[in-house]
DNA sequence: CGCTCACCGGACAGTCAAGTCCATTTCCGG
DNA sequence: CCGGAAATGGACTTGACTGTCCGGTGAGCG
């Protein structure tokens, strides 16, 4: 269980912006101070973002970066996805090209339901949740 | 979700060595040949498993690798765990270095639920339900 | 207009997993 | 005892991820 470091930077920017007033931008700067995060890598991973569609970023002064949708609409996987990985499921836990449920291998069952539960998690969860410490419960059992 | 290639390589080596009679060992050329391993790296990943205690392996003619212990009692963590990663789980999600019940992050809870998930799936497989493609079932629910 | 501020984006460096190569050691069979 | 078969282990390469540096671009303000 594991999410590269460059993803827990993305959640932990984008949580920080989830947090301000809504439409005020924080700059860059101040976002690498408050959350730990190197700068100039930070940039890096802000541009990605923007690039993904869920932030927008204003030059110059009074400039920075704000969320571009409501964070009830911005779901975990949309920045782990932004960000470029955790999200390609690994369709077989032995590496196996080939390996569904009509050619399973023999943890076929068993892993796809982790996995299942990992996705379902990251598309139930948004920033808002985030937020405000409450969690969707899940919809139903598999 | 996403195991490494080392611990994919570790688990088809683990499995094919368990579907083997008994006692009778298996050449790393041949376990290449069979898993699609790259030969001088499936090498290095061999040692690590027999130092780690799950296989035995043996020089010279004749020789090559056999577990070293009753299929039912290797599980999937000890070979994650021989091959070096995947288990050390992710405290925090955030990369957060305190994170816990007492003081968690806004994901803490969720995403643990999802780690023991996955921890808990490793402790209870083992190579022998690999092996019959039975499956044990979850001892309760959380 | 012109200055400053903040993002933009390419070039580059360090680290580690993944993989290769080859000399060495150890064992078995004849 | 000898020759080959097999594992062992160290040195090396490669590429992705992480991170730095710095010049460029565009927006706002006086």
């Amino acid at each position: 269980m594991h999410v590269n470091q460059t993803a827990q930077y993305a959640l932990r920017a984008m949580l920080h912006l989830a947090a301000l007033p809504k439409g005020s931008p924080a700059r860059a700067r101040d976002l690498s101070r408050a959350t730990g995060i190197p700068p100039a890598y930070l940039s890096k991973i802000m541009r990605r973002l923007v690039t993904g569609g869920l932030l927008r970023a204003r030059k110059g002064h009074g400039g920075g970066f704000a969320l571009a949708r409501r964070p009830e609409s911005i779901r975990l996987r949309d920045v782990l996805g932004a960000v470029g990985g955790e999200l390609e499921r690994d369709l077989c836990i032995f590496g196996n090209g080939r390996c569904d449920a009509s050619a399973p291998c023999p943890l076929h069952h068993s892993w796809s339901e982790l996995n299942d539960a990992f996705h379902s998690w990251a598309r139930r969860t948004t920033l808002a949740d985030m937020k405000t410490g409450r969690l969707r419960r899940r919809a139903g059992r598999r």
